[in-house]
This record gives C-alpha cells, structure tokens and sequence, in this order.
DNA sequence: ATATTTTTTTAGATTAACCTAAAATTTTGT
DNA sequence: ACAAAATTTTAGGTTAATCTAAAAAAATAT
C-alpha cells in the first residue's frame, strides 16, 4: 500500500543486518553471520547482497562483509517499530506473554501501512520500549539511545532496575518467569560464588534469589540516577 | 506457525473462490472470473487450479470451473474469520472508517497463529459480523447463515433495519458515510421515482433522504421481527 | 611465509507464481 | 447444426529466492 519495489524477504534481510550491526558496535556483519540468521546458506546470502547492493540500501564490498546505508537503515528502522509495536499489542492488550510473541511479531512486522503504524501506535499510548525492554524507534525512523549495562558488569551491593534482557529466547524469558524477574524489578547484587560465578541476588528489596552467571550476562540493568 | 504448507497465493486463491461460490449460490466458479479477482491472467489461474486440485483443496474439472473441497472450505473460512475479525479491529480499536479497511485486513488476514486469533476473538468480545454487516465464521470453521434482502426488494412503506453492504469500494461506503447510512438505522422506502427509479427513504423515521437505484440494490436490509 | 583451513562468491539448477502466444474446448448466434 | 466467438488450457518463458558444488579470496597456524 505506501512502499512499491520492497520483498517481505529484503525487509528481512535489512532488519537483520541493523540488529547485527548493532550488537557488533556498527562493525561489518558477514555473509555466514546472515546466512545464520535468515535461516538460509551463505550462497543465498551472496545473491541477496547483491540485489541490495544494487539497491542501494546496503554497502559491500565483497568478501568485506556489509553495512547499511542511510536508505537502508530507514527501512530496517520501520520494520523494527512496526515488530517492537506489535510486540507491545500482544502482550499489553491481548495478554500474550513476552516468551510467546516473536514469531507472530515477525509476521506483523511486514503488514504495510504507514497510517496502521500511526493509529497502533497511538492506540497503545505511544509506548518507547517493547515487551524486552528494546526501544521502539520513533516515526521519524529515529532509534532512541539507550544505556543499560549488563548485570554481570554491575558492583556488589549496587541497587539497579531491570530494563531488558540480551536474549529473546522463549526458554531465557520463561526461566526469568519463573524466578519472577521482570521489566522494572529491582536487583541487588549480593554475591558472586566462587565456585560457579552464579548470583545471589536481592530482587525487590525483599527475596533472595540465585542465577547463572550466563543469566546475569543477559539481564540489562540501569542504575537509580 | 500453525500451518504447514500452504502459502499466501493459495489462501488468496481460496478465499476468493469461497466468495464467489457464495454469491453464486453455490454455482462453479469460472477461471475468467478467477482472473479478474486475483488481478493476474487466465493461464495463471489455470495453472493455480491443476495446483489446488492437486492438493485436494478443490474440486475442478477442466473447463467446467471449480469448487472448493470440504479441506479448501476451511481453509477459505479461516482466512475469511480473520480478515474480518482484524475488520472489526481497525474499525472499532483503532477508529478506521469502514471505507479504509479493505486493503489492510487483505494483508492481516494471512497472519498464522492460532492463538493470535483466538485472543483477538476475544479481545474484540467474540463479534459475529464485521463493520460491513458480513458475518464472521466461527473458530470450528462455520459460516453462520444470515438472510438479508435487498432495499430495492423491500416493500413501500415497510420499516427495515440496515444490517449490510453487498458493495465494499471506497467510493461507495463513503458515498453511505455522507447520507449518514450507517448499520443499524432504520430505513423505509417511501417511494420510487417513475424517471430514473431512485429512492426516497425515511432515514431513522427522521429525515428524508434520496438515493438512486444502483445504491438501493446494494444496500442488505432485515424486517423488524 | 606459505600451506591449510575457513569464508565467500560464482555457476548452474530448482520451485512458485506469474506471463504471452497458441491450441483446445465450450458457448453462442443464426 | 455448425461457424464464429469466447473461454480455458497448454507450451514455453521469466523472475525472485532458494539450493549444491566448485572456484576464489581471506584468515590462520606452524
């Protein structure tokens, strides 16, 4: 309806690419790193960066990995909100639970209609993080920034609320279901074992739980300004 | 999600042959008409068929026109269930006119997930029609069996309800938006114009309104009880 | 520093969904 | 009833997105 020469596979494609970059500090993401992440061999990839490139929606020089460009970068962008709003729709207003809501997230995402967006994300209260605590990017196409740090890198003692996790992985979150840890909670470090690096941690000011070490790496964590 | 092997195209395909069938009474459906609705050529369609047959979505012999199988009819009323239960939520959640919702619904409709449709069912308070007064098939694949008239088939001076549309363009539902024809007013047919047969219509035993005959045939009406 | 391994690209096929042009079948008009 | 017209199917191609196998380039390890 609003885009004309944009496959749901290219959308895909440019999404992938921009949350891969991110992670990787704006680095190149390689073929095989895709390849992985469309579910697809790194032959297909080398195809499809071609077609991209041809586009002008992503930079490549071959065998050099690839980044996208500003064009590129819009369309991933869009596609990003329109996952993180429907994500916000499931689980605010159809009481999905955040474990359950990728993969119907990764279908909704490619639904084209800018005036849809608009009226969604007005629906939902104009909401600026997701269900993972990820940042919903503005219309504009403008990712807000944010600082979270790793649970694991935080100082003994040091009272933090949790604002996101690393990992989207229905066992990951169903795990933090379990132990109660969700958006907003606040954690204490309390101690660190010597023999296995898992956490004893205050949770809330009130209970004393315990978690991995490979847990506390996912959780993202703000300290109280 | 949900399903296994059947694609966007082939709902469409069957969706499409589900309507048809309905508004020819049960009738074949022709590949011509096929064309016009899936907007692509005789000789896809064609081939589309030797496809469905194969899968035993539909009953087809050559040249004769089609029908859907028992398997092919559910599968048409699940996307029609969901086309029209995402109808009811743009109009209802997200205040789109009825006239704007078409071609967003045609996109949604093909979302997988059994679970999604069931909470939005319910999150909607389990409607039985849609904004244009279709109904909707229930979650066991039952198309309840409403019977409309015609305006134009109503007698003078007969009280009727406006229960539905048998036209769903833009034009023609913002053409009923501007005389304030809405689902659910009470409409009489006071006379019929001798020169061109237009209308003239007592609108919520209130005000008087004309429309012309091309109006009056597509407008589905019930009689008080 | 160069041989081995790994990664990436190219070459050549495949499948789904479409197309045009031509052939086959059915319908229509007299 | 049969010739003309309309409809439908078949034949042969195209494009997007995938694949496997082989070739090319880059990274690594001794």
């Amino acid at each position: 309806m609003d885009n004309q020469a944009i496959s749901f596979t290219e959308e895909n494609y440019l999404k992938i690419i921009y949350l891969l970059t991110e992670r990787h500090n704006g680095n190149e993401v390689s073929t095989n790193q895709l390849a992985e992440h469309t579910q697809t061999k790194a032959a297909s990839v080398s195809d499809m960066l071609r077609k991209l490139a041809e586009k002008n929606y992503i930079n490549y020089r071959k065998y050099q990995g690839v980044t996208l460009t500003e064009a590129g970068e819009q369309i991933a962008l869009g596609v990003i909100r329109k996952h993180r709003l429907w994500e916000v729709f499931l689980v605010e207003k159809l009481g999905f639970g955040w474990d359950e809501i990728h993969d119907i997230a990764e279908q909704l995402e490619h639904i084209d209609s800018k005036e849809l967006t608009k009226r969604l994300d007005d629906f939902l209260e104009n909401p600026k993080f997701d269900p993972h605590g990820d940042p919903i990017p503005d219309a504009k196409g403008k990712m807000p920034s944010v600082s979270y740090q790793k649970l694991s890198e935080i100082a003994l003692n040091q009272s933090v609320v949790m604002m996101g996790v690393s990992v989207h992985s229905p066992a990951f979150l169903q795990h933090l279901d379990k132990q109660q840890i969700t958006l907003g909670c606040d954690l204490k470090v309390l101690e660190i074992s010597d023999f296995d690096k898992s956490y004893s941690i205050l949770l809330d000011g009130k209970t004393t739980i315990f978690v991995s070490n490979e847990v506390a790496k996912n959780l993202l964590v703000s300290i109280y300004e």
